[in-house]
Formats: C-alpha cells, structure tokens, sequence
DNA sequence: TTGTAGGCGTTATCAA
DNA sequence: TTGATAACGCCTACAA
C-alpha cells in the first residue's frame, strides 16, 4: 500500500518536502525546471502516491460526502444516487451512500458517523424525525441538502418535485375519464411528499364536487396495505381508479390484482406515483408519473459542491416538474 | 464541526493527552475511578467527539472498505450492497459504493481512488479487464474479494453461484416439457458467470441431443438484443423457449414480447436467470433462477472484516446454490 | 496510575 | 526559488 511518502521522494531527488509539496500541488511558478524535473522523476520511479487521510487532517477536508437514501429498494432512490454519485466522481468526490431504510434511528446513527469522518457535506432523504439532529447542522453551518423531502421545522433547502399539482392533474385526468370513486394508497403521512400527494388528491377531488372521498385514502404500511386493498374493493361502491404512492405500493397493488384476479385497466383504472422501468412494457402499461430523478440527483451534487467550496453561497428549494405519462392502465373511458 | 478536541479535553480535566485517550479506548485497568469520572464528565459537557481522520493516519486503518458494483441499475447489484452495507454497518465500518457501469476504465479509477484513500479492503464485481491491478492488489496482500465473477488469471477469492449447474437445470426443465428450439440470451460474454451460464445451456442441450443450438445462442449488448430476437424469431424455425440472462435482458424481452403483440408462455416459454421482485406478480408469472443475493453479501462483508481483522486469514471460492423457481411462463408442456 | 515526547504524511508559514 | 519548522488530532512507548 501506499508506503512512499513524501519524504521518500524529497530524499531521492535531493530536495525538501516542502518543495515536493509545491510540485504535487502544482505550484510550478517559483521552481527550477531542474527541481521540477527532478522531482517527477523520481514520484514515477517510485511509483509515489499521495496519502488522502494525511491531506485530509491537515486540510480540514476529506472531498468526500454522503448521502442518506431513503431506501435502497426504492428504484427512485437508487437513481438519484447514482446521478449524485456520477458527478461526484467526475469532480473527484467520494460518496459514502448509506441506506436508512427510513427508519430515523439509523438516519441519525448515520449522520453523526458521516460527521464524524468529516465528510464535506451531507445529501440527505429526510426521515423528518430528527429535527434536533438537522438543526444541528444548521447551526454548524454545515453543508447539508434535503432531497426528495423538506422538513419544514428546519431550514435547510431542499429538492423536491411538485408533488401537489402532479398529483392534481393525475386525479384530473381521472376525473375526465368519468370516474368518480377515486382511491389514494400511500404510505404512512410521516414525510412531506406523501402528504403533499394526499393534499393534491384532496384539492383535485373537492375541486371537481367529489368530497366523499374520505373512504377512497389508504395510508398504511407497506405490509398491510393488501389487507387494505381488499376491504376497500369488498365495499359497496368499490374504487374504479387508483392512484398508486410509488413503486413499492405498486408492487402490492400487483399483488392484489393476482390474488383477486381482476384486470388492470379493466376492473379499475390505475395509475403510480414514481419512475417503472417497465412501466411501458407490462400489459396494460401502466400510466406513471414520471420524476426527473436523474436531473434532482445531478442538482443536488453540483449544489452541494459549490455550497462546499464557498460558505456563502445560498442554496434555496428547488421543485422539478414530473411528467404524467398516460399509458394503458388509465386510459378507458369510464362512463 | 467537532472541533473539540483530546487535548480540550485533557485540559478541562487536568490530565494529559494520554491519559484522555485511555480512557477512550476503555483501557480503565490502571486509572483511578476519580479521574475515569472526571474525563468522563468532561467529554460529556464539552460534547467532545473522536477525530477518525487522525486516527486513521495514526492506526493507518480508517475502518472503510470500497465495494465496487458491476451496474446499479442491475437488482442483483443493489440486494448484494445492501447486505454488505448492512453488515458492515453493524460492526461500524463504512462502506463507499462505487458505481463501474462495467466499465473497466471506471473501474480502474475507483480501485485506485479507493487505495488512495486508504480503505481497509475491497469488495469487487470485477470487469475482468484490470489484470494487472488486481494482481498489484494480490502482490501487497492487499484484502479483496470478488463477487459474482470469478477472474481465474488472478488468484482472488470469489463468491459466485452455481451459473453452469444451474443453467443445465433449466434447460432440463425445458427439455422435459417437450422443448426442442431452446434459446439463450445474454449480454456479451466478457465476464466468468455469462460463460458459465452458456456453458451450462451447451452441455444440458448436447446431453440431451439437442446439437443444433448455434443460431440459438444470441449473446450481444443490451441495446442490440432487440433485432437479434426479431431476427432469431423470424427464422424457420423459431425458438420455443428463451432463457434471459439477467434481469436487464428481460426487460428488453419484455419490450420484443410488447412490439410483436406475442404472449409469453403461450408463444414461447421463458425463464430468466436472476431476481425480479415481481416475478410472480405479472401475468403469467416469470420463471426464474433466484440468486441468493442477499447471503452472498453478507458472507462478502464477513469473509472481507474477519481477513482485514487478521491478514492471514485464508479465504477460498464460496460457491452458492440458486433456485429454480418454476411459474407460469415456462409450465407448459409443449408436445 | 499518569505524563512526556515523538510520529503518522501532509500542508502552510516564513525565513533564507 | 527552496528549506526548516510547526501544525493537524490522535496514539503509543516509555518514563516518572
């Protein structure tokens, strides 16, 4: 590993370490071209490598971050990572990703561990329960970007999609269908996005005469969401559309239809809240709505590194557009 | 941030550096109860908190390894980091996920990174292409681990599954139910487990007598794979059965099944040779060979912490079993 | 039982 | 133009 140190290559080629430094770090201005010569003759000769942890002490910067995803298993997450991850890398910054499961335990044990080895800043999927915790590193001035999610009790600038209006106009194009039993299954209310979803739904319905719809919300863990599903369809005036929360409500939905054996755009008009792969390619496709996530992670990352390399700078909310793609599974004329 | 420091610490408490720091490595034998309460006390009010970049230049161990991942969007991918996460979690070791995309010049750049910073070992989905750095990590006895692929040029320890048994099982199963035209596809066969896999499909077929498999083998990029199945299924004779090679090359399957209106399960029986967290949700439900993702990551992590723990720690390949599980896109009987 | 001193590999300051 | 020297914060002999 690693063993030649500067001071190997300063003996070598005669010099002091001082001026091995000024080399590595490119500061020609004031050197020979001898020295200069010298020195990266002999840094290739003995295959010298700088030692990050070392620089890191001495400058108070490691040019490393971290991110605190939601939830690995959530395609959303996992595609915003990587767009923070690929501009990281391009500018020489090292992710550490960690997965809190959404669970604020492990969002705080995470965060004091990521302080604790002096990332230069922070990308966090709020879980919202920390509250002490984010103001913390409010009041340290730490580098820190919410994402997917804001937490209102703590300024920190996040990046969000519009979830309300999104949410509105998918409810919308429900409503143009004719249809009138229109359900919501989320999970729990416990972020911000989830409740901005609901409040759009709530909006969109009450804006179009539908108010009766307080039997249509399903807000439930993931695990019991089945068990939901099949209450709701056993009522008298069952849902004829649904708009799934995300990807992994999805995937119950999936589950519900098979055990019952009904028909997607069929028996009910479906449509999700998140980015499907294969949203296209199942039969019927599936009507999303689409977050630019690559685009939220890409931000998040240059945000980020420029709050780092300049204390000052102020970073405000950011809110993307989703794009509502209609696709089979909502497209029937329901009347 | 955490700009308290051992030696405000020793200050407060009237003691010296050292004595702070023994009390921080629990190291309480030869200190008296006062000054253990004292330094205790102190800690607590000052809100003092360990600098790991100094220890780590000082232990020259920073208690991160560096997993680098074939391609994040692959499932396979993501369960098998998660469990490393998880595992190195618990035991308070950091984990910096790299993304290579297959890519071997990013997978250069992220081993090297990675020793530069030091990290205490590395879990790899090895390109395969970077010989000669895997044997530089092989020559400074340096703790890594491969996974999913074995490079058999280099001796570094694998964690794989049983591809070849396992494809010559499903293969079996086709065979049994009266398929004769049984097609393989697959990404380029740049890495040991899509070798393996092929390899597997060429022995069940021969011993099976089924020789005339050349035109069924279609191994090519993924964007590719499109027009090889338009083509392979407007032969003469036309596969019955297909067996995709991962989960990305089902998604391109899926994409032919929708272009060319056809029903799979009834048009041609398939199987896919990975995890889908919704294989039995679609309809009909998908063939697969399940890998044991989540197990193998966690044996990676244990296997790699106990090596880094104890450098003469022997560590050999680890084979996994997978399961065929049999559904409704391949139980047909073909006769 | 506690303290002193030196070093881990860099970088920064200032003098030469 | 280059070189001493002193940090950075922690750990570890060894000394007291």
């Amino acid at each position: 590993m690693a063993r030649i140190t500067m001071a190997d290559v300063a003996k070598a080629a005669g010099v002091s370490k001082s001026t091995v430094s000024q080399f590595l770090n490119q500061r020609y201005e004031y050197m020979s071209e001898e020295t200069r010569k010298k020195i990266e003759l002999e840094v290739k000769r003995l295959g010298y490598q700088p030692n990050f942890v070392a620089r890191s002490l001495k400058q108070k910067r490691t040019a490393m971050v971290g991110v605190i995803m939601a939830n690995i298993m959530h395609r959303f997450s996992t595609e915003v990572s990587r767009a923070i991850e690929d501009y990281c890398n391009i500018n020489n910054v090292h992710v550490i990703l960690c997965n809190a499961d959404d669970n604020p335990h492990k969002e705080k044990k995470y965060i004091d561990m990521l302080l604790l080895r002096q990332v230069d800043g922070l990308i966090v999927f709020p879980t919202g329960e920390n509250v002490e915790t984010y103001q913390k590193l409010v009041d340290e001035r730490y580098p820190v970007i919410f994402m997917d999610r804001k937490v209102t009790a703590v300024d920190i600038p996040a990046i969000m999609v519009n979830n309300k209006a999104s949410t509105y106009q998918v409810i919308e194009h429900f409503i143009a269908n004719q249809h009138k039993r229109i359900a919501i299954l989320t999970e729990p209310l416990t972020i911000s996005t989830r409740k901005s979803r609901l409040e759009g739904y709530r909006e969109s319905m009450t804006a179009h005469g539908l108010t009766n719809y307080q039997d249509l919300i399903i807000s439930a863990p993931i695990d019991s969401l089945l068990a939901h599903l099949e209450q709701i369809f056993q009522a008298e005036q069952p849902p004829t559309a649904l708009l799934a929360g995300n990807d992994l409500v999805f995937l119950e939905v999936l589950k519900f239809v098979k055990t019952e054996q009904l028909k997607i755009g069929v028996d009910f008009s479906l449509a999700v809240f998140d980015n499907l792969p294969f949203a296209d390619l199942l039969d019927p496709a599936i009507t999303t709505i689409a977050q630019p996530s690559y685009q939220m992670g890409q931000q998040a990352a240059k945000l980020l590194l420029k709050r780092i390399n300049n204390k000052n700078e102020k970073i405000t909310d950011s809110i993307h557009e989703c794009e509502l793609i209609i696709r089979g599974s909502s497209n029937r004329y329901w009347a």
